[in-house]
RNA sequence: GGGCCUGUAGCUCAAUUGGUUAGAGCAGAGCGCUCAUAACGCUUUGGUUGCAGGUUCGAGUCCUGCCGGGCCUACCA
């Protein structure tokens, strides 16, 4: 049994997230903690709400809310719809936890004591009117390059130039509009990456199994122009973590707090201490899963993230752990995705266009979701949802391979032989033939899961779905039952069993479809099968079932027709 | 500007890393079945692998150029 530490990139707290961002980090590390699980492994799956920076102060302001509230109230909001979409977190921990702000303030102290943190003294833009220095792109103006009176200050949108805010003619705030601005001074703390680079460099190398997408980012970083820059890791901001070192103060950055991006990740160790807290369990407990001398060294980790993550968790996380110079768990393996799009052309927050969390949930269960998003999982490249797509796969694969296989099995026995699971008959050839081809489905289905294959694991899986209707046409019992009854009873308790062992491998995609076969089936546990002839006898002859309900219903073209404009956005 | 990814059947994607005749699913066509959510099974149509060159006994795969799509470019996170 293998230890398997697995998390998902946080998502940030302000708002609710769409099925991009799920279907890029929290769902494809669901599936693998899942698929972890049931094959017996330990697994401490771990996320959290990242709730620091600019964007949370202002989405508090504009609720009328202290920010703190805003984001105890948005967490909740979150972890709600991540319970819905049956993310099977250890912890859904914040950012903004006590554990998080002193192992941030610790981390941040040892970097000091190994003499990687550098002081700079800046000149930032202050807007009086706002009370707040303002990031570079939070300013607006004209582009002195093309014109164009909407640019922001770090690069023009309409010519791609890049700039600095100093640049802009006629600044103003994007939060206000407010022209009472002023250059101040300010001082900060800058992480040296720059003296971690050829150790960073070392490690990427090492790490030859990696998708492309990952270390090609990674590279990209490391030796772009100058090579990898030193980065900012303190902002002047109200809402974070104070800056300190250690439990001492650090003078000259009162008031000021640690950049979200430095304090994030530093969230995933300090979300187990959470899980620790939460739970009753010991500070070992956790350590043995973060700390390579208290119990982590055969902890297996993986991440997963979409691409624009990737920089953060391949050299800046890093850089904080070796540089601290404590043995705390590096990252084995990260797991990255491109961008799913909609309808032609991106998931946009601003203007309501494309599905959001709790919106798909409302028109349909997590399993249809879960299905689609994940067998069409944007990993070689970013890909597309439409609803003509989403509809015709889901019908095809859920409601007619999957769910009419368990209907028309249990409906043919209840008629046949009532509610309980035929004796009588033995197998034959065509038998045989069934567990030779599902142990070799079974084998390449989970190698798949191993490597993280994610849209070629659920080929797979349907591909095991297929073969029910396959042996059930072949074997025929609706004709066979008239002449040897005891045949049609072996056939179809065969093909019960198949159903029950379904909801077994199936239940990384779709758990509540599992579950709901699991009781039909009174299954106590879904254990993955020892083997495929041992899987198919595990129904005794005698037992009752239940005719399980429409597993999935299918989507009618009115209501596509409906989705798709409601969807459509500019609202 | 620089870099990375990508272009394969009407659609969504494969192709054991250079190896026989480029494969699946969906959609389309035909046949079969009647247990089942008008579901299922079998057969089948469909490709100058974006374009033009090159290397090689052999190229979807490697090289060069062009065309198209996407992403990143460090103070949003």
């Amino acid at each position: 049994m293998a230890r398997i530490l697995i998390t998902s990139a946080l998502p940030y707290i302000n708002g609710i997230k769409h099925l991009g961002n799920l279907v890029g980090s929290q769902l494809p590390a669901d599936l693998h903690a899942r698929y972890m699980r049931a094959r017996g492994h330990e697994v401490m799956f771990l996320c959290a709400t990242d709730e620091h920076g600019t964007p949370a102060e202002l989405a508090a302001a504009k609720a009328g809310q202290p920010v703190a509230d805003y984001c105890a109230e948005m967490h909740e909001v979150q972890a709600q719809l991540a319970r819905g979409f049956r993310l099977s977190f250890d912890h859904y921990g914040r950012s903004s936890s006590p554990q998080n702000h002193w192992l941030t303030q610790h981390l941040a102290g040892r970097l000091a004591d190994a003499g990687l943190i550098e002081e700079v003294t800046e000149r930032q833009v202050y807007s009086i009117a706002d009370g707040r220095f303002l990031p570079d792109r939070y300013i607006e103006g004209t582009c002195p390059n093309c014109g164009y009176e909407r640019a922001r200050g770090d690069q023009c949108e309409n010519c791609t130039k890049q700039l600095d805010p100093t640049d802009l003619i006629n600044p103003r705030s994007a939060i206000s509009g407010s022209t009472d601005l002023e250059v101040r001074e300010t001082k900060h703390l800058y992480l040296r990456q720059s003296a971690m680079r050829g150790k960073l460099n070392d490690w990427i190398d090492s790490k030859t199994d990696w998708p492309i997408l990952t270390t090609s980012i990674a590279k990209k970083w490391l030796n772009d122009g100058e090579g990898l820059q030193d980065r900012g890791i303190t902002r002047d901001l109200d809402w974070g973590i104070p800056v300190k070192k250690g439990d001492a103060d650090w003078p000259g950055m009162e008031g000021k707090v640690f950049y979200v991006w430095f304090d994030a990740p530093i969230e995933y160790i300090a979300c187990a201490a959470e899980w620790a807290a939460a739970n009753g369990r010991s500070e070992a407990d956790w350590r043995r899963w973060w700390r390579t001398d208290e119990g982590a060294d055969d902890v297996r980790y993986v991440q997963f993230m979409g691409k624009d993550n990737v920089p953060f968790h391949t050299l800046s996380f890093p850089s904080t752990i070796m540089g601290s110079g404590e043995p705390w768990k590096l990252v084995d393996y990260i797991k990255s995705f491109n961008y799913l799009n909609y309808d032609g052309g991106q998931f946009s927050t601003s203007q309501g266009r494309g599905v959001f969390m709790d919106q798909a949930l409302s028109i349909l269960p997590s399993d249809y979701w879960r299905w689609w998003l994940l067998s069409h999982a944007p990993e070689s490249g970013d890909s597309e949802f439409t609803w003509e797509n989403f509809q015709a796969s889901v019908n095809k694969d859920l409601a007619d391979v999957l769910g009419n296989f368990v209907s028309r099995v249990t409906k043919f026995c209840r008629s046949k032989f009532g509610e309980t699971v035929p004796e009588g008959g033995a197998w034959g050839d065509r038998e045989a033939a069934l567990v030779a081809g599902l142990s070799d489905r079974i084998a390449a289905y989970a190698r798949q899961m191993e490597a993280i294959e994610i849209r070629k694991a659920a080929a797979e899986l349907r591909a095991i779905w297929v073969m029910g209707n396959e042996y059930l046409q072949e074997a025929a019992p609706w004709t066979v039952v008239k002449s040897d009854p005891a045949a049609a009873a072996a056939v179809t308790r065969l093909a019960l069993n198949l159903a029950a062992l379904y909801a077994v491998l199936s239940e990384p995609f779709i758990p509540d479809a599992a579950e709901t076969l699991r009781e039909a089936f009174g299954l106590d546990r879904l254990a993955w099968p020892a083997s495929a002839e041992a899987a198919l006898s595990r129904l005794a002859p005698g037992q009752p079932f239940r005719v399980p309900d429409v597993l999935f219903a299918k989507i009618s073209d009115d209501d596509r027709a409906e989705w798709q404009i409601r969807f459509a956005g500019t609202r």
